[in-house]
RNA sequence: GGGAAGUUUCCAGAGCGGUCAAAUGGGGCAGACUGUAAAUCUGUUGUCUACGACUUCGGUGGUUCGAAUCCAUCACUUCCCA
């Protein structure tokens, strides 16, 4: 992997610049849409590479080793291969499940037992296993194992939990070390900064994750349900640490305007499951806020979907037939927003991006973008 | 022509003397969703001058302190036998 910055705000500490992984360039910031077993929900990877053009999608390890397994990845020569995208992969470790399958985990010094949530079944990950993991899989961005901590969090919880991350950090960069990926190509191995909403931790966790010398880091354990200010206070104090010729990602963040004030702070990186599951829930995503297309008010609006839309869908369908779609549960309803979604979601990050490389970002961010940020 | 069952709030369907403005589904309306156990979840759904009041359970008339619940009668619906 390789990271180039292009061009550094000069009034915020925005940046855009080109990552090159095996499977091609992505230009930054980026967001990459959630795909977590193998599937952006309701998209098509042919939608997602030739309509909304991502260039990078998420995989999670957790979900992917209980099924399909590791055995039939491996077979299919990996992850790119067996769902049929040559573009970059992002896989999560599983540090996510820590948090949002709470019940059915166990944490220990050697790592996380989880009960699988599908058959009950005890499986036990560690660092190592899930570098392995990874490695089968083939992603070019393997996470590190890390503990999402929840919010609220005392502060003795997060300070312990921190420590226990960053062993398995330790643990993890030795093995990722001693590993060598299996399909030929590199994979970058991101450690985590973590530390809740607790300023001297997370300078604490920034100084660690930054020691360890890897090709991009990432910021965890946010937008768990703190206040957006802790988020992007947490986000400064971090990003003033973390190495600035890096990628930096954001995990599972977020709202568009969580993504804008992400960027004017330093991230390159985002990804959420928002465009897709809210897109699923009836919700859409426009330059004029968030409508929810199962209102009655669009019963009889005939207009195409978003008139600002860059997305094939958005000109191609109305309000009221998708309206109709999402209220008769039909399943092209929940494709349909999905696209429109993601289409929007990395128009926003292109315009971003944009507006970084020609100065008005700052400007943008004040005045036009503003407006938006509001409401979305 | 004879017999039986039934008519409940938008729909289906409980309720069978008071604790019923009336269970439960569905539908409608609205909301939530941030490294996906989510095609999920939550609220609401008679009216009002709303911590109280008023009008509802096919129509009408009764019984009773009190009826969606009991009686009479009318109307309509469904099924069975001719």
């Amino acid at each position: 992997m390789n990271f180039e910055i292009t061009h550094s705000d000069t009034r915020t500490s925005a940046r855009a610049g080109v990552i090159t992984t095996a499977h091609g360039e992505i230009q930054t910031p980026i967001f990459m849409p959630v795909g977590t077993v193998g599937s952006v929900k309701g998209v098509h990877q042919r939608e997602l590479s030739d309509d909304i053009d991502a260039k990078i999608i998420l995989g999670n390890t957790y979900h992917l080793y209980l099924r399909p397994g590791m055995e039939i990845i491996r077979n299919a020569g990996g992850l790119h291969k067996f769902i049929n995208w040559n573009r970059s992969i992002l896989t999560d470790s599983g540090g996510f499940q820590v948090f949002s399958l709470a019940e059915n985990r166990k944490i220990t010094k050697e790592g996380v037992t989880f009960r699988s949530h599908i058959d009950g079944s005890k499986h036990i990950f560690t660092p190592e296993n899930v570098v392995d993991t990874e490695r089968i899989i083939g992603s070019d961005f393997m996470m590190a194992l890390d503990e999402c901590t929840p919010y609220p969090c005392t502060y003795d919880y997060a300070k312990k939990s921190l420590n226990i991350t960053h062993s398995w950090l330790e643990r993890g960069v030795k093995h990722y070390k001693e590993t060598e990926p299996l399909y030929g190509y590199s994979q970058a191995y991101l450690p985590i900064v973590q530390g809740s909403v607790y300023k001297d931790l997370r300078e604490k966790s920034a100084e660690f994750i930054a020691s360890q010398g890897m090709e991009a880091n990432a910021i965890g354990g946010l937008s768990v349900g703190e206040p957006v200010d802790k988020m992007y206070e947490m986000i400064e104090v971090v990003n003033n640490i973390l190495p600035k010729d890096k990628p930096r990602y954001l995990m599972g963040v977020g709202t568009p305007a969580n993504i804008i004030e992400g960027v004017a702070r330093g991230v390159d990186m985002f990804d959420c499951v928002m465009p897709t599951r809210n897109g699923r829930n009836g919700m859409l995503f426009t330059k004029n806020g968030t409508i929810n297309i199962k209102n009655e008010k669009w019963k009889n609006d005939f207009s195409e979907l978003d008139p600002d839309g860059t997305s094939y869908v958005d000109k191609y369908y109305s309000k009221a037939y998708l309206r109709h779609l999402t209220i008769a549960g039909e399943r092209l309803a929940s494709q349909i927003a999905s696209i429109h979604n993601l289409a929007f979601y990395l128009a926003l990050v292109k315009e971003i991006r944009q507006r970084i490389l020609d100065g008005s970002f700052a400007d943008w961010k004040d005045n036009a973008a503003k407006k938006m940020m509001e409401r979305l």
